[in-house]
DNA sequence: TCCTTTCTGTTTTAAAGATAACATATTATA
DNA sequence: TATAATATGTTATCTTTAAAACAGAAAGGA
């Protein structure tokens, strides 16, 4: 039975199901039961049959999933199939790295525009898009209303950018700043890249295991 | 009362906790409340007071949390003191935008060392550390032990070089490939950042915002 | 110094999330 | 065609996580 409010735990799944349907694809799997799958991933039958219930019924009794249907099924959940826009702010070592290795397309979206201050970055084309002067910033986006802004500036600015891409039209912020942005627009959606909190993570549980071992 | 097993959920809040404090001295605060602390991080004083408990009594009933002191016991947690010795292997363009730019001493790592097949790549020296050829990673490790492993290289050789490292004494991976490693060592802690997963989870809550406006 | 206020650490209660159980439908097989 | 096996979607149960309530300790003021 579909349900209203999706939790949190369960869309984050979404992305490894994705994933894994995509593997399964390519392995010229066809068909799978919610018991290999769990088996697969690490996740309990009962929780995959959950999870997608809470979109609909997607699968068939007595025969399971077939693969490439429950992928386009969990690729439409996503939005996959939006296009939505994409504008890299702050083309330094790390947007740089992401404009030219990240597949924005292979996953739905499309790169539109890029901005730095830096002189020496403005006027370079990286994947087809010409990195603009950050002045423009704000009378682009006006102009060009864009789904998302990658924001990969120094720290220091971080928040100053962030209000101005929400205050023209950015509906979603990926952030891979080192801070909490807390925007005054709860419109405005901000998914966060912590670095550091992960290595962070990495870091307590062999510590964890150094205390286990010696004190 | 200090716990034995500490939820997940806990350690993840952990280096919010110390991106906040950190925040709070910058701005010469030295003492502060649960109540004011989960104002300005959005949490309840609640939480707040249980997660810290789990560790130890870094209070003071009436007064508070002395903020340089709670920096310290949360950076001891974290294991910030133990200088985990850190290698990057695969020094594309995203295993040097962090070499370059994401401190790792400032969070209380070292980095001691890099890799990469390509010959463009190998011998250069960035941050001090000096790229060496990829065929010598397995030996180098082998004499010297390193506690983590950034994996930056292509997810086609992902699986194998995560093998190799595990095989040679990494106690965890930092993995940046957009797959599951699966390793079939338990003892090696895998901490992902998958950022097709991050992305596509805002694209969900876009389309959601969409569907709910259309259809 | 005494009393009120503040605020912690812990206990209790409530909510959320995950697992297990179940009823039912399809597939495969004899 | 009948029957056993398989596997879903849903309901019920259990576990985990978060919030609220509370008792007691320190701080601050009159």
């Amino acid at each position: 039975m579909k349900k209203d409010r999706i939790s949190n735990n369960v869309i984050r799944r979404l992305p490894m199901y994705l994933r894994k349907l995509d593997d399964l694809m390519a392995h010229g799997v066809d068909r799978i039961s919610s018991g290999e799958l769990g088996k697969q991933m690490g996740l309990t039958p009962s929780q995959i049959r959950q999870d997608f219930s809470c979109f609909g019924e997607f699968g068939q009794q007595g025969y399971g999933y077939r693969v490439a249907e429950l992928r386009e099924q969990v690729s439409r959940i996503l939005g996959m199939h939006r296009g939505y826009t994409i504008a890299v702010v702050g083309v330094g070592n790390l947007g740089h790295a992401l404009m030219e290795n990240f597949g924005f397309s292979d996953q739905g979206f499309r790169l539109v525009a890029a901005f730095d201050l830096n002189p020496e970055v403005v006027g370079k084309v990286i994947q087809g898009v010409t990195v603009q002067d950050s002045a423009k910033l704000s009378s682009w986006l006006h102009d060009n209303p864009t789904d998302i802004i990658v924001l990969t500036v120094p720290r220091s600015i971080a928040r100053s950018v962030a209000q101005t891409v929400a205050d023209n039209g950015a509906r979603g912020i990926w952030n891979f700043t080192n801070i909490e942005l807390e925007l005054d627009r709860p419109d405005v959606r901000v998914e966060n890249i912590h670095f550091s909190d992960s290595l962070l993570t990495l870091g307590y549980f062999l510590a964890e295991q150094d205390a286990a071992e010696n004190g």
